[in-house]
DNA sequence: GCTATTTGTATCGTATACGATAGAATCGCA
DNA sequence: TGCGATTCTATCGTATACGATACAAATAGC
């Protein structure tokens, strides 16, 4: 007896991955926003300025991702990228004009995902909860 | 007030799944596997010789991604791709000895991303239940 | 004050993902 | 039966991800 991929807890999580940027690409597209930009956007509203460091402890993102990432925003005129004065190692992402505009723009955003979830508040936050403990279980057995 | 992504479901879903990957990692590594390569092996241990489209189908994947995956697998000896002599247009997957002898290697693997969850196995199914009932959702919507 | 270590970011190589397009084989229908 | 439409897979371009490594700046000890 062979299990197969849709029984697997972590296809669903793969696959409801793929399918959760689907979902976004019609309301990030129009943005001109990939999902990662999209999600360094929104970590940088609550917290502009922050070092690259900081941006990769909230996303679990490493520089290998980040830098690339951050390069093609800047080309994008979304964020500026400037080594700290103090401490010339670090460098802070700060938001330019278009990249805090974008914060009304997207203003629709989590709307739109929520209806094409199709869950209520309360089975989202719940569903929301559980993933985080299971991933901070995972995270945890280094 | 905004947002951060630690609130957000999709960024739960995101992160889970890459520490997911992460988990998998020290369990597949030794046999020289990447995830999404034993995603593969595992639809054909169940079903062994089918076309790339229908692979797609159960793992939702495009042949943009399917074909240069299979091609590595190949190289790595681990299935072969061949014409289908009655529709030229079908390549049908087949498992090598060394792709079914996988199946007895990586027996060990899914209880090993068990323990790394921390879940029981009905909490397990029903997370499982509940991603796929979320997914089946955002696709029907297009 | 000087160097070994640590810290913060970037680079390189490889493997996914996916939209758009191409191209060959088969099918449908007049 | 002939040929345009459809089907199936592959290719190309771009954007993540991440292990391994590099490298400059800052710090720690002696």
């Amino acid at each position: 007896m062979t299990i197969s991929p849709a029984d697997m807890l972590c296809f669903s999580l793969y696959s409801t991955q793929h399918a959760m940027q689907a979902a976004y690409k019609p309301l990030l597209e129009p943005l001109g926003l990939t999902y990662p930009q999209y999600l360094v956007l929104s970590a940088l509203w609550s917290n502009d300025g922050c070092k690259v460091g900081e941006l990769g402890g909230e996303l679990l993102l490493e520089t290998n991702t980040l830098t690339p990432l951050l390069k093609r925003m800047e080309t994008a005129g979304l964020v500026t990228r400037k080594r700290d004065t103090r401490d010339e190692r670090q460098v802070r992402v700060h938001l330019t004009a278009d990249g805090r505009a974008m914060q009304d723009r997207a203003a629709h955003v989590p709307e739109g995902f929520l209806r094409a979830t199709g869950l209520s508040i309360p089975q989202l936050a719940a569903l929301r909860d559980q993933l985080n403990a299971m991933r901070e279980t995972m995270r945890a057995k280094t």
